[in-house]
DNA sequence: AAACAAAGTTAGCCTCGCCTAACTTGCAGC
DNA sequence: GCTGCAAGTTAGGCGAGGCTAACTTTGTTT
C-alpha cells in the first residue's frame, strides 16, 4: 500500500495518461514510452518523466528501459476515466454534434464530472435513446414550440 | 485594438477571473482586488498579478491602486462565460443533482463547452422541460424499461 | 496633521506540466 | 561481437498560476 500518500483527486494530465496507457495496452498489448508520446502528442521526455512520478505515485509499475504495467489502482482509474469519456462522448452524440467538437469537449470535460452526475447522465442518455422524436427535435435545434409560430418552416 | 495579440483562447483560470470580476460589478458596482480574492479563494497578490496580465491582455483597464473596469472584449468574455455556467447549472438541475455536485462540475466544465455543445444543450434542455415523465424517470434513476421486470417497484 | 488599518503591490519562491538538447541503453543486422 | 539506430533518460529551462512576507498607498480616525 502506498502509505502517506494523501491522495489528491488525480489531474486531467495524469488521468489522460493513464485512459491512453490502458488503451495502448489494450489494443497493442504494451505501452512504449514512444508510444504514449505518440498519442498524447507530448514529448518523450515528458513521458518519461511522468511515467516516474505515477510510479512513485503506485499507479503504475515501472522499470528504467524495460517497460512498465498499470497497477491495481492504476487501472481502476484508467477505467473510470475511461468510462467517463465513453459516456461523454455517447451522450454529445445523441446530441448531434460533429466528431470533432465531440472529442474536443470531451476530452476536457470529462475531467470534472463527479460520479453523481455520471449516473444522472447515464440515466438521461438511456432515456432518450427512447425518445428519437426529442432527439430530432433537439438535433435540429427546435425552440419550444409557441402558438402562433410556424415550428416547421424553413 | 490589442495588436500582435495571436488571440489564444483564454485559459479556465482567465475565464473564472472575468466571471468572477462581472459577478462582482453587477452585484457591488464594483471589483475591488481584495473582494476578487475572497470570493476566489485565492491571495490579493495573486489577484493583483493577473488583473495585470489582464490589462496588458486587453480585457480590463486597470489602474494602480485605483481600481478596475472591463473592456469591451473583457466584458464580452466575461458575458460568454457567465451564460455558459448558467446553461449547464440549469441543465444539472434538471438531471436532479444536488447543489454542491452542481456547482463543483460546472465551475470546470464550462471552460470546455465548445459554441456548438452549447447550443445542443440549450435546446435538449428546452426540450427536457417539456418532458416532467421523462425528467422524473431520469432523476430516479430508472433502468430502461425491460419485460418482465417492474420499473415502478420500490 | 499624524497615526493607524485596510487595501494594494512587489519580490521571491514553488509546483505542475511541458519543452529541447545531449547523453545512454537496447537491439538488429551484419 | 561491432556498430548504428531507435528508444529511453537526464539536465536544464520556461510559462502559468499559485503562495508568503515585506513594503507602499489610501483612507479614516482622532
Ligand atoms: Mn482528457
Ligand atoms: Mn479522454
Ligand atoms: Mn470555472
Ligand atoms: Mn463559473
Amino acid at each position: 500500500m502506498q502509505k502517506s500518500t494523501p491522495k489528491r483527486p488525480a489531474s486531467s494530465a495524469v488521468e489522460d495518461y493513464l485512459e491512453r496507457i490502458l488503451e495502448l495496452i489494450n489494443t497493442k498489448g504494451y505501452a512504449r514510452v514512444v508510444d504514449i508520446a505518440e498519442s498524447l502528442s507530448i514529448s518523450q521526455a515528458s513521458v518519461t518523466n511522468m511515467v516516474q512520478r505515477l510510479d512513485g505515485d503506485g499507479l503504475l509499475k515501472y522499470e528504467k528501459y524495460r517497460g512498465l504495467v498499470l497497477t491495481t489502482a492504476g487501472e481502476e482509474l484508467a477505467r473510470n476515466i475511461t468510462h467517463r469519456h465513453h459516456l461523454l462522448t455517447d451522450f454529445l452524440q445523441l446530441l448531434g454534434l460533429d466528431a470533432q467538437t465531440i472529442h474536443h469537449d470531451v476530452e476536457g470535460m470529462e475531467h470534472h464530472v463527479s460520479p453523481a452526475t455520471v449516473h444522472a447522465i447515464e440515466s438521461l442518455t438511456a432515456q432518450l435513446k427512447r425518445q428519437p422524436a426529442l432527439l430530432e427535435r433537439v438535433r435540429s435545434g427546435a425552440a419550444p414550440a409557441r402558438v402562433g409560430r410556424a415550428t416547421t418552416a424553413l
